[in-house]
DNA sequence: CGTTGGCCTGACAACGTTGTCAAGTTAGTG
DNA sequence: CACTAACTTGACAACGTTGTCAGGCCAACG
């Protein structure tokens, strides 16, 4: 009880356990699992002991340890699923996600899948077999049925940016279609009748859900327009190529909504090659930094990721708390910017 | 060993265990071990029928109880400490980071710091109390000694984009000082001497390199132009204002070095609103996404965070693999991206 | 002084897995 | 046929922690 030294004070290999904590302090490795945890019940000399010890050791609690023994089983982990953390859409929603998380101590896991359909299930799968106490998923596969025997097991599961197929869980979205409509809406009003439609593949959903939006607010104005939609875009340059294309054939279109940002930026420099910026007007979906620094102003329609993200992580939350209510489908509103180039009039 | 059926196969609460499998599988807990790792030893029909239990429970190996047992005491779990997981930069490294350690089936804990350097040390004992088997930090706080002892229990640390102070460790960074004299170079070679360098927080080593590297070059050319020096630019609008405040005063600078992307930003809109964004020359630490589109293009000393990511995944890989040689610091050298704005020359 | 009740404390089992080891089976050899 | 070697297999302990529970101590009470 005098002064406090042993044979592992100074020791080199491994980490510190309990044991030794407990050995130095001269106690039971129960109490000084109080203490680490800051159980109440100990007396004031003895934590102090115990604190002295652990601090000399440099002695880190294991929590991977004590989840294996804790009576919740949980290990305070999140997995989530994102096109890749180096976009930056993906990026925000993790952020949010994890300001969301970390109050709580729940740590969160984020892997890149490129949206491709063969990774998302190996990637969940890595996941699950960590443990995690929920999944926020952005949907690349086809389905995913493969996650109901999950979900019969309760573990909380929300869906970001895209709904899930074959399943019921919560979903968090875009109102992409009303996004594609208003931009439609807003070209239509100024003016233009030849309007291109450049997408992303239609494999994926939002892409598809834009297309319609597009479509039926077209439809609704008397345009079908079917000779200037180009889909399957998935990188800036088939973009640039493609909008190349339609500007330079007969009959070009006097209007171009970009459904994608990556297609908003092929079409950014298409437009700027051939000189035509300020001549056919432009809608991008999804805002970016310096849209309003080009000239003319890039106008867009902003989606907000950080709600998308903050919405998933307290539904999310809110299951985890023992919510049990029927899964819910959230749709975040999208904002049109106008910024200049959705205002130009038709030549 | 007909059929496959007990009280375990439709059961609600609670995941299966090996126990559960080799119930069913009617073979003992080692055997399923053995299966779920594919190690060798395992007859054929044994193995199948394993399997075929394990799938119709739909069990999942547990890594986490597994690591707790297993010899090497790995977690398969790595720690990456960034700026924020919402920032271009920082995504650009997570995503490097991540594809380096997918193969090996590290999953990787990111968390964001937001340049706090009270949040530096707790995040890391975060981490440690989840025993990540790594760690890779951008430095936030003014000293990382506190992270010698984990250093001597052979935990590998890199640091990225800063260097650490009080411990040596592994590190990888941009070539800051070199890359600002490029730039300072670049502007002189094009006849400016009213030099405007705009910076970050001074706290912050990269903005400190910078500033030295600018400032070297600049004396090596003669010129002091200490009155055109404003520091602690941390976000847009603030260099914004420091720059409106220069380019409108007496005697206002022909060209402006912003030494980070906030900073150039900001700067690019001062320009715009003043219109002299054709007359005063501007180079911008760090690259973006739209550079080229802006008019003038803007003139860039661009970093390459994802040779920065892979970099410093590689050395912590090779620390893991159990190289013991001393720390190294790697360097990746910027690139100087001329695109307009920094070849105007001075009025 | 015996009893009660509150406060501290630690022995022990358990969490789900893997390492160790011994034992069982089978095929091959002399 | 006895014996060996190779291959399978599972009982058991252990990883570092937490939940349970019983026991020791002490002050207050009748």
């Amino acid at each position: 009880m005098t002064t406090m030294s042993n044979r592992y004070t100074g020791s080199k290999p491994g980490r510190p356990t309990m044991k030794h904590v407990a050995a130095l302090a001269g106690v039971g490795i129960k109490t000084v699992s109080r203490v680490m945890n800051n159980e109440p019940g100990v007396a004031e000399a003895t934590r102090a002991q115990v604190l002295r010890a652990a601090e000399q050791l440099k002695y880190q609690l294991d929590v991977n340890a004590g989840n294996l023994r804790r009576s919740d089983r949980r290990t305070r982990t999140l997995g989530l699923v994102l096109p890749s953390v180096a976009n930056q859409f993906s990026g925000e929603i993790h952020r949010a996600v994890e300001d969301a998380m970390a109050p709580r101590g729940i740590a969160v896991f984020a892997s890149s899948v490129d949206d491709d359909p063969e990774r998302e299930q190996p990637v969940v799968a890595a996941l699950l077999q960590r443990r995690v106490d929920g999944l926020i998923v952005t949907p690349a596969a086809p389905d995913q049925s493969y996650l109901v025997s999950e979900l019969e097991h309760e573990l909380p599961v929300v869906f970001v940016d895209r709904e899930p197929v074959g399943l019921a869980a919560d979903c968090v979205t875009s109102d992409n279609r009303e996004g594609a409509a208003a931009a439609a809406a807003h070209l239509i009003g100024h003016g233009h009748r030849r309007i291109a439609y450049l997408g992303d593949l239609s494999t994926i959903q939002t892409a598809r859900e834009r297309r319609r939006g597009f479509a039926e607010e077209a439809a609704r104005a008397g345009i079908t327009g079917q000779t200037f939609t180009v889909e399957e875009l998935h990188d800036s340059r088939a973009a640039q190529e493609a909008a190349t294309r339609l500007l330079t054939g007969s009959e070009p279109p006097t209007a171009i909504f970009a459904a994608q940002i990556l297609v908003t930026l092929g079409v950014l420099r298409a437009l700027k090659e051939l000189g035509l910026q300020h001549r056919v007007a432009l809608v991008g979906f999804d805002d970016f930094e310096l849209a309003d620094l080009l000239d003319p102003g890039v106008t867009v329609v902003a989606q907000h990721p950080e709600q998308i993200g903050r919405l998933a992580a307290e539904r999310l939350l809110a299951r985890l708390d023992g919510q049990r209510s029927r899964p819910e489908r959230f749709v975040v509103p999208s904002t049109l910017i106008p910024r200049g180039s959705g205002e130009i009039p038709p030549a």
